[in-house]
RNA sequence: GCGACCGUGGCGGAACUGGCAGACGCGCAGGACUUAGGAUCCUGUGGGACCUCCCGUGAGGGUUCGACUCCCUCCGGUCGCACCA
């Protein structure tokens, strides 16, 4: 058929054309109030950088945004929001770098993104658009903070922090990369700061459990339970002559005889007292250096082992034998009790210590490879009376039993810290607390909400710890809320995790000012249906929001504690093999293709590049090819409404091709199972396959394109709506409904089976689908191939599979 | 070092619970239409040969009637964690 009748597809007009129609039939604002099923599809939202959406957040936000259309065809009421995570250092330091104040730089780049978001075509309800860094946004991340505060959950307390010497400010340990700034790359320091903290570990096990119930990704899952970190053992206690008693944390109290020493952190409060007079000055040099490259150097992977004999002894409670006490900064005093009874013959770590310090290494442990034999299923020796156990049985003996002499008990230890949420800086919501000398610390009053960050000119960090709040005396004091004497206000603002994570429980309620989360709309709306963004959020944007989600539950404000139970991770884009960044050059601006080829040709050639799952590398080599497709759909379907006959409505099959009919109930079942599971890229082809198909059938019935174009509309929605226009329809093809597939008409037709002899094809035979074993196996031994590669022989064996293939074996 | 995932044409990638390897698309080649074609349409396209056949999914081995798929060893790559006691 040629496109001579019809018009030319232009896709900045039918772009254009609907996006105005969305707006002005408010198609995609759903009823929040009293939706028939809700689907809440959020899509993690972006940060507004000032080089705009780049091709990674237009695959991410395509691939939400085709599945939530994909539900609403489904008949599901879908909100589909879309906000800004604004606050946070990055902001701040792009302002600094162009010499600008990030209040008036991120604006300008909200704008920028809605503009661009707009254009890709998302089913956004922008009605609800929020953006963090808005007072009435914010208003409630503080709230949120004195929720916790009042909880027993929020705590200040002075301690090691990872400083960024670049960054001016304070890092989660979540933040720190092999000892480097995650955002600036620069070395990290140690500093002891005041800083506030989030008792997250109080919910370790419980963050640890719920994952089995969770419908998420297996890597994810296990990213978050290595980052958890549980370990089950003991806690020992050592005492030395003097009745000083000194804790250590193990995994392997069963190894306990074979204690030959004992190591301290370098940080670790009793090291002072239990140095000898002529061991003080080499151990004060030797906390001196551990300090200084502290949190650099020690998680380096440096594992040349360093550390000073403290000059004194403990006894070891199982073996009663006196033993030296070292300190070593490959011990940390963040986990555990920050000492560890050293078992040299059965620890590597311990193994390559002694040996270099020339320490004794005495086995307890029969096992079958060389020292240090780390296995856990030997049986020990040289250990009193626990003699032969296995490690398994000995491990709860001798805790049972240095538990009965008061030196033992058993201990869940996790990885997880406490999350600091403290920044020593401008961009972010200033942390509602007041210091009064008379009342002590004093939580804002919610009526006071929020603490407004003041706009102030002089927002640079600089060295001091202390943010640059702090320098604002008009704004820094303030009358105590409790007494009315002159206060001070905390200067730190919070971490920007924070903002991201409760802004789902705001998306259905941004309307409401005077509460956080509308009880009915969350009712309605939460925990969220489907999640999906990027893995490179699979520990802290998750678990923080699964934290904070279960602190709201626990205080009565949500009525369950996981708020995404179902979540998939995309992949990454990448260019040329490697990430896209400026530093790069490598980075694609999607404006450009989107002027060039309209913005639904962009959106599927992004899901066709790759599975969404798994992300894919850059090439625009191949957007052609999705452009053609389009351009086929158009003409066909303009073709097919200029062609009289049969009256609009789903397809029975009289009139039709019956190789059309087989071909569109197996595209439509294919691209509905595959569009569920996210599988774009294989959904895509089967369109193409039946587009093929009908073109070659020289079809022209409106019965074989109009389920296609409804099928279409989640990946193309602009050139969808107007084909479905086209073909007479005035309402959105999205209250199409997703066609029906007929699995006996899908599976009509002949099957060609194929004879294999020895297990190579040797012949095909069709077939009616469903016809028996013997009819087929009568039909494959006539084929001469057939004939000819069993050779006369009589077959030994014949291997059936119902409409696909016969084996011979001869 | 530990853990997870992955290696398929010139390229991106398909292949259900083991059952026709290379769907779909790009690119390329030939042809049609055309003043023209970087538009469109048609045909072909893993490699090889003595073109009724053989070889082919990183390498080697195994299980099986049959292996891209399952098992073992090795090589290469990506990501995560990284002295966590």
């Amino acid at each position: 058929m040629s496109p001579r009748d019809t018009p030319e597809y232009d896709p900045a007009a039918v772009e254009s054309k609907w996006q105005a129609r969305w707006a002005e039939r408010h198609t995609n604002e759903p009823d929040l109030d009293k939706p028939a099923r809700p689907n809440f599809n959020l899509m993690m939202f972006p940060y507004p950088s000032a080089e705009g959406l780049h091709v990674g957040n237009m695959f991410a936000f395509t691939g939400a945004d085709i599945y939530g259309r994909f539900k609403r065809l489904q008949g599901y009421t879908v909100f589909e929001p879309i906000g800004y995570d604004a606050f946070g250092i990055h902001s701040e330091n792009y302002a600094i770098t162009i010499g600008t104040h990030p209040a008036k730089l991120i604006p300008k780049n909200i704008a920028a993104f809605r503009n661009q978001l707009h254009r890709l075509g998302g089913m956004f309800d922008w009605r609800h658009e929020l953006a963090t860094t808005d007072p009435k946004y914010y208003k409630w991340t503080q709230w949120l903070f004195l929720q916790l505060y009042k909880a027993g959950l929020a705590y200040k307390k002075r301690a090691a922090v990872n400083w960024c010497p670049k960054d001016k400010t304070v890092l989660a340990n979540e933040q720190v990369i092999n000892g480097h700034c995650e955002r600036c790359n620069t070395l990290v320091e140690q500093r002891f700061l005041e800083q506030w903290f989030f008792a997250i570990t109080k919910h370790a096990q419980r963050l640890l459990d719920n994952l089995d119930r969770l419908d998420w990704s297996d890597s994810t899952r296990t990213l978050q339970r290595n980052w958890i970190g549980r370990s089950e053992g003991a806690e020992l206690t050592f005492e030395t002559p003097a009745g000083q008693k000194i804790t250590v944390f193990t995994t392997r109290p069963d190894t306990v005889f074979g204690a030959t020493y004992l190591v301290l952190a370098p940080e670790h409060p009793l090291v002072d007292t239990l140095t000898a007079r002529e061991q003080q000055a080499a151990v004060r040099g030797y906390q001196r250096e551990a300090q200084s490259k502290d949190v650099v150097t020690r998680r380096v992977g440096d594992t040349t082992k360093t550390g000073v004999f403290l000059g004194s002894y403990v006894r070891n409670p199982a073996t009663g034998e006196s033993i030296p006490i070292w300190i070593a900064d490959y011990v940390l005093m963040e986990y555990g009790t920050g000492a560890i009874m050293a078992v040299p013959a059965h620890d590597e770590r311990d193994h390559e210590f002694a040996t270099k310090f020339k320490l004794p290494i005495k086995p307890v442990v029969k096992g079958d490879g060389p020292l240090p034999f780390v296995g856990d299923d030997g049986v020990l020796f040289n250990s009193g009376d626990f003699d032969g156990l296995t490690c398994a049985v000995a491990r709860k003996k001798i805790v049972a039993w240095l538990a009965g002499r008061g030196a033992a008990s058993a201990r869940v230890q996790y990885r997880l810290h406490d999350w600091c949420i403290s920044r020593q800086r401008y961009w972010g919501p200033p942390i509602p607390i007041i210091y009064c000398d008379a009342c002590g610390v004093v939580p804002v009053p919610e009526k006071d909400l929020p603490v407004v960050l003041p706009p102030i000119e002089d927002f640079r960090p600089d060295d001091s710890g202390v943010s640059p709040l702090a320098r604002h005396q008009e704004w820094y004091f303030v009358k105590c809320p409790q007494c009315g004497a002159q206060a001070r206000r905390e200067t730190d603002v919070s971490d920007t995790f924070l903002d991201s994570a409760w802004y789902f429980l705001r998306y259905p309620s941004t309307e409401f000012d005077d509460r956080p989360f509308d009880p009915a709309r969350t009712k309605t709306w939460l925990p969220v249906t489907t999640y999906i963004g990027g893995n490179e959020h699979a520990v802290l944007h998750l678990l923080y929001s699964r934290f904070t989600t279960m602190v709201l539950k626990d205080l009565g404000h949500v009525s369950f504690e996981e708020p995404f139970p179902k979540l998939r991770a995309h992949g990454i884009i990448v260019k040329d093999g490697s990430k896209m960044s400026k530093s790069r050059g490598n980075v694609v601006v999607p404006d450009i293709y989107i002027n060039q080829w309209g913005a639904d040709t962009f959106r599927m050639y992004l899901m066709f590049l790759g599975p969404f799952q798994e992300g894919g590398d850059f090439r625009d080599e191949g957007i052609t090819g999705i452009r053609r497709f389009l351009e086929k759909v158009w003409h066909l379907t303009h073709e097919v409404s200029l062609t009289p006959g049969a009256s609009p409505g789903m397809p029975g099959s009289p009139g039709l091709p019956e190789s059309v009919v087989q071909k569109l109930h197996q595209t439509i079942k294919k691209v509905g199972s595959d569009v569920d599971g996210l599988q774009y890229n294989t959904a895509i082809a089967a369109m193409m396959e039946y587009v093929n198909e009908v073109r070659s059938a020289g079809c022209t019935d409106r019965r074989a394109v109009e389920p296609l174009v409804v099928m279409l509309a989640p990946f193309a929605p602009h050139v969808a709506e107007d084909l479905w226009e086209v073909l007479g329809h005035s309402g959105t093809v999205f209250d199409a409904g997703w066609p029906k597939h007929d699995d006996a008409l899908a599976a009509a037709g002949d099957v060609e089976i194929v004879v294999q002899v020895n297990g190579k094809v040797r012949g095909r035979v069709t077939v009616p689908r469903g016809l028996s074993q013997e009819a087929v196996e009568k039909l494959a031994f006539a084929d001469d191939s057939v004939k000819k590669f069993m050779e006369g022989k009589a077959p030994k064996k014949v291997v059936y599979v119902q409409d696909r293939l016969v084996n011979v074996v001869v």
